[in-house]
DNA sequence: GATCGATATGGGATCGATCTCACAGGGAGA
DNA sequence: TCTCCCTGTGAGATCGATCCCATATCGATC
């Protein structure tokens, strides 16, 4: 491979010249410029980014940690950022923390050491001891995307939980249910108790409290949604709508449900969170709130780059709205023959 | 942060013994070994993997280019390739090609730029014959995955769409289906090819040839598979059964069988390819013709690791079993009664 | 006792860029 | 004319590791 010193050979200058002409700083005559140009073209030089990496002590690398590279929904997020970076020239190297905090410090460390120039993180664990101290010594740019707040991050991403969970409460309260189940996911998880305090807010709207719904905790998992379906079925079956609390849950749900040979929405509504992959795929299609997790992987992206850039960060907590998608599996209560057959409710499909 | 220099001093050794610690060659007595592990200890040190590698010549990077980072098809893939190459110590950097030649071509051209160890490409198009030379220079060895041949690569990994094909077309001609759809996936792949040369095996055994069933060619989408079908169900209202080139026009299919207020399998047999993520999430549960696509990463990485530590390439061409897997989509033909109602097909669930 | 190989260590060149500093020429202003 | 600033260029140090080579010690063998 040809190297600065072949160019600036070639060309009839020194390195020197040739570096101000690839930084584009500095001064370079117009006749310098052509001639350093034409022996770049004539070598195919390309710069070795590890020299560079070196002495600049930049590696155009951005660190990426998410719950899991395989996923679906953390795809969706990595296509975002890497969209983003691409167009400002820097490259992802992402690593799966796999929801386990040692997990999540390795990856970290990983990341480190290959001398990334930021991270966004998205982690299920609070920042072990030893690596926030690591993270904090390299002084490299941290922005975390979700989940729970991480000490050494400059900024922050979230998605707007409350927001969207009222937004889904109301729509099932406005349909008339009254006897709602929330299967909540893993109580560890600051999601879980945003998603709550939405919840309060549209039950207070319509006179109503948090004693008046049914909530269980549990998992993010389509596992839970079966289970706890299956048992809502037997213990309370007064139930006429089922918020899940991601799309895993609702698509467990939906096979509980479909195993007990109940419609829906016609004898009970399913209402789930995310707009996962499978939302639109199951049947009846998932009326759920979307969210944008692709977006809060571009706005991390830009946020950490402008941080990169020496840019003052104006706010440090974004917050992304979440958008109520509607398909099929949320109908209007029938409260005086629940088993009655029912036309398809009047719902706007996606 | 602390350097090797550092290290050393505080060991009381020189940087020599330090390196030769690290990188486990040369001697290294008892006495320096113990007082060069407390000093990396203490002083927190890790190499610098700019300094490393730009001596050495080696990132300890693997690049992967694929389609699409966001689709959940190749995530698996990623997460397979990741799950090794963690294992041995190096990372990943992944790129999006989007099926298009210069998307490809820029992608490649980023990962050599960041000096990557090897390359694993998964592309839709041949290389450009630009990057093509530069690849060949450059003696990054390289590791295609599915799609169609590719020059530079010293190992490849496919998926035996032939014989999946053949079992899944087995498996539909078992089931009593004579009035056969198959709707293809795009002419420029060589899967396509591949999977047809597996379908005419499998109607060779019972006599036939691809004359005796329809075939379409269109893309692999979902969009695809629905208007392919409702034209099929005007057209060609004999059909018993429809094999989707992949899970995508499959659920489109189904989609579309739906809504023409067909049944599935009572009434038409549906088969799909791939084992997507929402394969198992449609309803009835697709069976499928499972492409490995995890294993598949792995495989290539493994592979890719090997040719990295000077190991000859034993087989240069690895074939990845594909896997039937039933779900409830396929059933037994009903050729007098069509539309009458049928139990469900005796077939495993899984 | 000389030779040889294995063990053990350090010195210094090297990888390919960036970056600081010194310096030169030329035009403007005092 | 002298000074100052702007433009333009090159020499050389530097980043932090690796790696080749020289050297030293020690025990075994002839």
């Amino acid at each position: 491979m040809a190297t600065i010193t072949d160019v600036s050979k070639k060309a009839g200058v020194s390195r020197s010249t040739v570096s101000r002409l690839i930084a584009g700083n500095g001064y370079v005559s117009d006749e310098a410029r052509k001639a350093v140009e034409a022996a770049i073209q004539e070598l195919g030089y390309r710069p070795n980014t590890m020299a560079r990496g070196l002495r600049s002590n930049r590696s155009d690398i951005i660190g990426g940690v998410v719950v899991n590279v395989s996923s679906p929904f953390y795809a969706q997020m990595i296509g975002g950022m890497q969209e983003t970076a691409r167009s400002a020239g820097k490259s992802i190297i992402v690593a799966s923390g796999y929801a386990d905090r040692d997990e999540e410090a390795h990856a970290i460390i990983e990341l480190l050491d290959r001398a990334c120039d930021g991270l966004i993180l998205y982690l299920e664990n609070a920042l072990r001891d030893d690596v926030l101290e690591i993270v904090a010594r390299s002084k490299t740019p941290v922005v975390t995307v979700g989940g729970n707040e991480c000490p050494p991050a400059r900024a922050r991403v979230t998605i707007d939980n409350a927001t969207g969970a009222e937004a889904g409460m109301r729509l099932l309260l406005e349909a008339g249910h009254r006897h709602i189940a929330y299967l909540s996911g893993g109580t560890i998880y600051r999601d879980t108790y945003e998603r709550l305090s939405g919840i309060d807010a549209a039950l207070a709207g319509f006179g109503l409290s948090r004693d008046d719904i049914y909530v269980e905790h549990g998992s993010f998992s389509e596992t839970f949604g079966q289970q706890a379906t299956a048992r809502l079925l037997i213990e309370r079956p007064q139930t006429t709508a089922i918020f899940a609390g991601d799309d895993d849950v609702a698509a467990g749900a939906l096979l509980a449900l479909k195993g007990a040979g109940k419609r829906v929405p016609e004898e009970i509504s399913l209402l789930g969170f995310d707009d996962n992959f499978h939302a639109r795929h199951l049947t009846p299609g998932l009326t759920t709130v979307r969210q944008p997790v692709d977006e809060a992987g571009r706005v991390a992206t830009r946020l950490l780059l402008s941080i990169l850039d020496g840019e003052p960060v104006a706010t440090p907590i974004i917050t992304i709205p979440t958008e109520l998608i509607m398909r099929q599996s949320v109908g209007p209560v029938r409260s005086l023959s629940p088993t009655s057959r029912t036309v398809a409710p009047a719902l706007t499909a996606s």
